[in-house]
DNA sequence: GGCAAAACATGACAAAAATCATATATTGTT
DNA sequence: AACAATATATGATTTTTGTCATGTTTTGCC
């Protein structure tokens, strides 16, 4: 538990973390705790209060938010080097998203204190976190459009790519990032049977195969031609 | 043009120029220049590099983006109070939103050296930014959930109450914020005759009335709680 | 390996929303 | 005031998407 030094730790590169200094950093590393989470274990719910960030060293989670009718929205995929819960730390608001993990992970956790008490002190830092949150913020910006404009079946096949061009493939050429059917579903905001509809589809399209619930991409530029 | 000051401003009370140092306001003051815009002007469009950011004084603007099929996506209202435009500065990219005057506006116009330097050297105002960007990126998850949840009728129905709640009414009781039934559609993300006829419905369920453009709320229950 | 549960698949139908057509009302301009 | 341009309104129809039903496949587990 918390044996790693995060100085020494790569995944810091990928994000704000790497604004820090190697004292702050050695004083993270002090007081963080590294955990590990199972397939479908929850990292926290909406409305909980977190008291820290996570920051993620391997596998990847779904942040989602349950709307009235009952349904999950998946509106982010979180993945190796990402930072988990800086939102709600920063807001000082409870988590108004909900953090499942897709596949097993291994996450260090920061406190709360440490990652404010560094805001406050290092510019470096906060403006690295401001850039994050702007870019973050245009991309929800065209989230929504995408939403609001496009069909279902576009929304798919634009998942299908970002998982593609964000995530890869593994050696056998299937998508890395490996979800149900009613993850699609959610992602997306339709309902599972129409995912399913949908992507087989797109097979007998011939844009994509799949072998259970992995899928490969066939045809990335008929994915995006998609009228 | 330019001669009203900013540490006198009433208007900085409402975003995070509040945070700033009087020395910092009197800089700003000596270089920002004000300007009027009237309805249907364009303040900056997709693609556009800012150098700057917009203060807005009165009136109120659009943000929206073109989707590929032809539509615009209203993304955001931007009224009295707010600031415009210091995503892309932060982000250090060109504006991924376009803004429009949805009526005659008066903005301050603070150029990008000037709000830079105070974000580097002025924790109280970046960490201002910092929890305003997380709050909007907290408000862009539930616009999110929304758009892919909920029904057109609904979603036109919140975009009402939104605006009823945010930026009130005037003394006839008509909502203060007027829009074209467009517009409203482009919130909604609609056809417009899909907003005109949902608005119809609402009439005649005596949920709101109207006269002309101009729209009275009647009874926020019944708008909270269709189905 | 066998069994139950969960996930996937697909048809039939219903509901929601987009599109096309056309009519009326409002607004801005001369 | 008269006119054109724009915005609003509403009907008819088509397309898209959701729902319900039912069967098949895959997965996890004892």
């Amino acid at each position: 538990m918390g044996m790693s030094k995060c100085e020494q730790c790569i995944i810091k590169q990928f994000n704000s973390l790497k604004a820090l200094t190697k004292d702050e950093l050695l004083r993270i590393s002090g007081c963080k705790t590294s955990k590990v989470i199972k397939k479908g274990e929850v990292i926290f719910e909406e409305g909980d209060m977190l008291n820290g960030v996570f920051c993620v060293k391997d596998g990847i989670c779904k942040l989602s938010k349950l709307s009235a009718n009952g349904k999950d929205q998946i509106v982010k995929l979180v993945v190796k080097g990402d930072l988990l819960g800086q939102r709600s730390l920063i807001g000082d608001e409870s988590a108004n998203l909900s953090a499942v993990a897709l596949n097993d992970m291994e996450v260090c956790f920061i406190p709360k204190s440490e990652i404010m008490s560094d805001l406050q002190n290092n510019s470096n830092f906060s403006m690295d976190v401001l850039q994050q949150m702007a870019h973050d913020l245009k991309e929800s910006d065209n989230v929504i459009v995408n939403m609001a404009q496009k069909s279902v079946k576009q929304r798919l096949a634009e998942s299908l790519l970002y998982i593609y061009e964000h995530f890869g493939n593994n050696d056998d050429g299937y998508l890395s990032v490996v979800l149900s059917r009613e993850d699609y579903a959610n992602i997306v905001g339709t309902a599972t049977e129409s995912a399913i509809r949908i992507l087989s589809q797109l097979k007998k399209e011939g844009l994509i195969t799949t072998s259970g619930k992995q899928i490969k991409i066939e045809d990335v530029n008929g994915l995006k031609r998609i009228e």
